[in-house]
DNA sequence: GTCTATAGGATGATAGAC
DNA sequence: GTCTATCATCCTATAGAC
């Protein structure tokens, strides 16, 4: 996939590179969306794992949101054709399994509750919990991930111009939903 | 590519569905690229024209600013393939012709020339125009097409629960960058 | 500008021997 | 769990007649 493009994984050629038959593969995966299948399992599991290990690292609130979300753009930006996968689904036909889609959306619920405890916190008004909010920083996510995938895929973390925006971004949000009488975060790019 | 994905076009099937056979469509295009940028041509004119009678509809400032984006994010709406193959440049191997990225680069331009605008009409801080500053503004609209087309591609801009939140989006722009001292919008979601 | 014929591949998947 | 053989199908692209 990261030669050729998330739509260039074969059957035939994940055999060769095994060193087997493409025909042999098949006692393994019983079709190519079950490769998808499980490359999409994989790619969700790790960026999970990743994203957890940031986490255990801050207390609650808008620094561990920083930290969650800078970590899964890195491990998006080390892992660019699984990124693809999961954040763009481009297979055409190819819907993750049930089980699969499920631990998809835990992430979800991981960062509706580390919003909530940000506002516990006393750091975020109580609307930033609220399901457009939380649809709003995965826009926000989202897109930095995007444009980097899309504009400069070969760039690191650190040189990209999309991914440095990783922070400001955040801040467009922290600032909005900053509890009344808070002080307003000038830009920092 | 509406129907099997963008990677699904082929030249044999355009050919097929013009009625005539594989090999003659090379007489008008000399490789399957050749088409990739055709279509690419055609959707940047396609959507800037639609983004353009929005922006002359409304006098320069922040409400033209949103009125291009929501057309632009309607369009992509409208053509989900064309926008993938725009915004998310799907296909391996293609990039488009020199002359096809120069108009592509005219949007950055023109966003540029609009955010300016705000600027001098005193609804936005300078920094609105700053280069990061164009970049977030992308970053929240690729978010918002993103997170649409990959979880909501068949919803309308009304019932999408990413494309309601175009507005929102540029509202936390705006409100970030908003003069100093001016009001700070309330959450409109 | 269309056609036929063809080169020279690739693919997903199955059957059945070992 | 691996293999060979095979099916059925698709593809991009070229040559050359008309």
């Amino acid at each position: 996939m990261g030669e050729l493009g998330v739509g260039g994984l074969s059957v035939s050629e994940v055999a060769r590179r095994l060193g087997i038959r493409g025909p042999s593969l098949y006692k393994h995966f019983p079709s190519l969306h079950a490769l998808y299948d499980a490359l999409f399992a994989r790619g969700l599991a790790d960026s999970q794992r990743s994203v957890h290990v940031a986490l255990d690292q801050h207390p609650p609130g808008v620094d561990r949101l920083r930290a969650g979300s800078e970590r899964l753009i890195r491990w998006a930006v080390a892992n660019p054709a699984l990124a693809q996968l999961l954040f763009w689904r481009p297979v055409p036909g190819f819907e993750p399994s049930p089980e699969t889609f499920a631990a998809s959306e835990q992430d979800m619920q991981l960062l509706r509750q580390q919003l909530r405890l940000a506002v516990s916190a006393g750091e975020l008004r109580s609307e930033a919990s609220d399901d457009d909010a939380v649809r709003l920083l995965t826009v926000l996510m989202s897109g930095v991930l995007s444009q980097h995938l899309a504009n400069q895929p070969t760039r690191s973390y650190e040189s990209g111009d999309f991914t440095r925006l990783t922070r400001p971004a955040l801040d467009l949000f922290f600032t909005f939903y900053a509890p009344t009488g808070g002080p307003h975060a000038a830009p920092e790019h």
